[in-house]
RNA sequence: GCGCCCGUAGCUCAUUUGGAUAGAGCAUCUGCCUUCUAAGCAGAGGGUAGCAGGUUCAAAUCCUGCCGGGCGUGCCA
């Protein structure tokens, strides 16, 4: 019997209940249909296993108290439970506080660690395939400088985030935005030229909002040890040859900071692409077509307002060119044209303003607005030794994700980020950071898992026959052990709930109950011991952990090892 | 001015979509290594959840108004 049966039987047999209480009790008063009778697992063991509020939500339609309505309630509950089949599995239902809490039985949790032994690395993967075909886009930062710190967080959690979805029955694909064309891209290629110059002697000045960190003196340098001085007679074809240089050195940068920090892409979307691709037309027609479009001032409006936005926006400027909106709505089409049923896009603070006109683009389209989730990563507030540092590109001032991953290992980092909330304005100190990381929170939870394979060592070298007779997991029985269990059992919801809410976070708070209930018992119960029989069930037990472990922080992509 | 986000222990952050006594790590203090890793365990101290109202059986969570911080409010991307 697995997890999600057994509640989702129990919520009906509460159901049931709860509506025979109102037909016995009350007959004039109305069963709502909505009623959202639910069962969560409890926070504190205290109070069981499973909780529903149930009576407390009936209370006031009952006109009783929840007291009351709880006592009929689970009086009557005890037969449902009894007719569905689950009085092997739950071993009580009793009235707290006007909670109704379950206590599951031991039956129950062998069961679950059965279930992890046979399922392994499948064990919390959703066994229903959805139907949804998600699109998730993030980092997507311009090329025109290395990735910073900033886009370290959006890589972590969107990279976590697929994998949530993936191991929950979605099919996702990650996708990396290419700004290859525009403004920023030519102050980029001219950047280049002008330090290239330079190291010819000829002193031409940086442009006005030219790129004037050291990478870029970098670049001039590999053209000039490639190329000598070829490039010194400037051309349109130089400029442009200088252009596409920057743009491939810095993505050969970036895809290569993203992939030291774990994070693996599957598809690259160029912005030029699209548009010598007649993208952006089309999409423009297709809302001309609808009407959404009008001329105003010579130039061309989208009429977002008519989709919820505060203002109308230009789409195509009154010189011709296209505003960064244009391409974008053409680019979200894009994605819709790839069949894909879901967008999320991972952005900054600073696009906050874009979800309404995104949203409103999205419905003038054609499709549900609810199919497009953008979720808005906070900023990292850099701190160095207490002060806030402040950061810009353009300047060059910035820390690196480089110099993290270099400075404070990519573990250690993931961790970081993926523990907090994605809308938390977070400090990052990075020297706290780098003085602290040795006993950051990430290794307590590795430690469980070195500590279990140094366990399975020890009882591999002292092979106590330890592999004849069966199992008995009813030796099981002390307060640690018990805890372990049902913090094991608990990993389906967990991931259920991360992918949900789009939080991993959640999943990250998760993993460390579990290595908390597993140090406590490591220390309280000793798994190699005379007693073959109870060492037996108790690497069994760490077995599990081990695995439930393994997949929690795959999840994370965070390393697994075997000792520290 | 208007819009979005945030304000929780000395510091950094959680709090399972509104539930029970608001929890962790760091820092401080007290115990625990002759046995599978002490990067650990058990415990103590530390809180008017920015402030004031409201909704609810129940509010850190939802609503309103203030205060404070960040970001936005382009025919920039």
């Amino acid at each position: 019997m697995l997890n999600k049966n057994v509640s989702e039987k129990l919520v009906e047999a509460l159901t049931k209940a709860c509506k025979q209480y109102f037909q016995e009790h009350l007959p004039d008063a109305v069963f709502p249909k909505d009623a959202e009778i639910s069962i969560q697992m409890t926070r504190d063991p205290g109070h069981g296993d499973l909780t529903s509020n149930a009576a407390m939500r009936l209370a006031s339609l009952a006109k009783r108290s929840p007291k009351v309505v709880g006592e009929g309630v689970v009086t009557l509950l005890e037969d449902q439970i009894e007719r569905s089949g689950l009085s092997g599995l739950i071993k009580s239902a009793e009235l707290k506080g006007g909670f109704i809490n379950f206590r599951l039985s031991g039956a129950y949790f062998r069961t679950v660690l059965e279930n992890i032994h046979a399922q392994k690395d499948s064990f919390g993967r959703s066994e229903e395939r959805r139907k949804r075909k998600i699109n998730l886009e993030f980092v997507s930062a311009n090329p025109t400088g290395p990735l910073t710190i900033a886009h370290g967080r959006q890589a972590a959690i969107g990279d976590a985030l697929a994998r949530i979805l993936r191991f929950s029955g979605d099919n996702v694909t990650c996708e990396y935005y290419l700004n290859d064309v525009g403004r920023q891209i030519k102050l980029l290629g001219d950047s280049v030229e002008v330090r290239y110059r330079d190291l010819f002697d000829k002193n031409d000045p940086m442009p006005e909002d030219g790129y004037m960190g050291e990478y870029i003196i970098d670049i001039a340098r590999e053209i000039k040890e490639k190329s000598g001085d070829k490039f010194l007679a400037g051309s349109d074809k130089v400029t442009a040859f200088f252009r596409n240089y920057a743009v491939d050195y810095m993505m050969k940068l970036i895809n290569k900071d993203l992939s030291d920090f774990g994070v693996v892409f599957d598809t690259w979307t160029s912005q030029g692409a699209i548009e010598e691709k007649k993208e952006v037309e089309e999409a423009l027609e297709f809302l001309q077509s609808g009407g959404y479009i009008y001329d105003s001032e010579g130039a061309k409006w989208f009429a977002s307002t008519r989709f919820g936005d505060d203002k109308d926006r230009v789409v195509v400027k009154s010189d011709g060119s296209y505003t960064y909106l244009a391409p974008d709505i053409a680019y979200h089409l894009d994605k819709y044209r790839r069949e894909y049923t879901h967008l999320i896009d991972l952005l900054g603070p600073d696009h906050h303003g874009y979800i309404r006109r995104m949203k409103a683009a999205v419905r003038a389209l054609g499709h549900d607005a609810k199919s497009l989730d953008i979720l808005i990563v906070q900023l990292v507030t850099l701190m160095r030794g207490g002060e806030s540092v402040s950061m810009s590109t353009r300047k060059g001032e910035f820390v690196s994700l480089r110099e993290i991953l270099d400075e404070i290992g990519k573990d250690v980092a993931r961790f970081y980020f993926l523990s907090r909330r994605l809308d938390s304005h977070l400090d990052f100190d990075i020297d706290l950071a780098k003085k602290e990381s040795a006993d950051n929170p990430v290794f307590y939870i590795q430690y469980a898992h070195a500590r279990i394979c140094s366990i399975k060592k020890f009882s591999r070298k002292n092979s106590f026959r330890l592999f004849f007779g069966r199992t008995n997991l009813e030796l099981l029985t002390a307060k640690e052990e018990k805890h372990l269990m049902r913090k094991l059992s608990e990993f389906p919801f967990a991931v259920k709930a991360s992918a949900e809410a789009l939080e991993p976070n959640r999943l990250v708070a998760y993993l460390n109950e579990l290595a908390r209930s597993f140090h406590s018992f490591y220390t309280e119960c000793r798994v190699v011991s005379d007693d073959k029989a109870l060492s037996k069930a108790r690497l069994f037990l760490v077995e599990c952990t081990k695995i439930v472990l393994a997949n929690g922080l795959g999840l994370l992509n965070i390393t697994l090892p075997e000792k520290m």
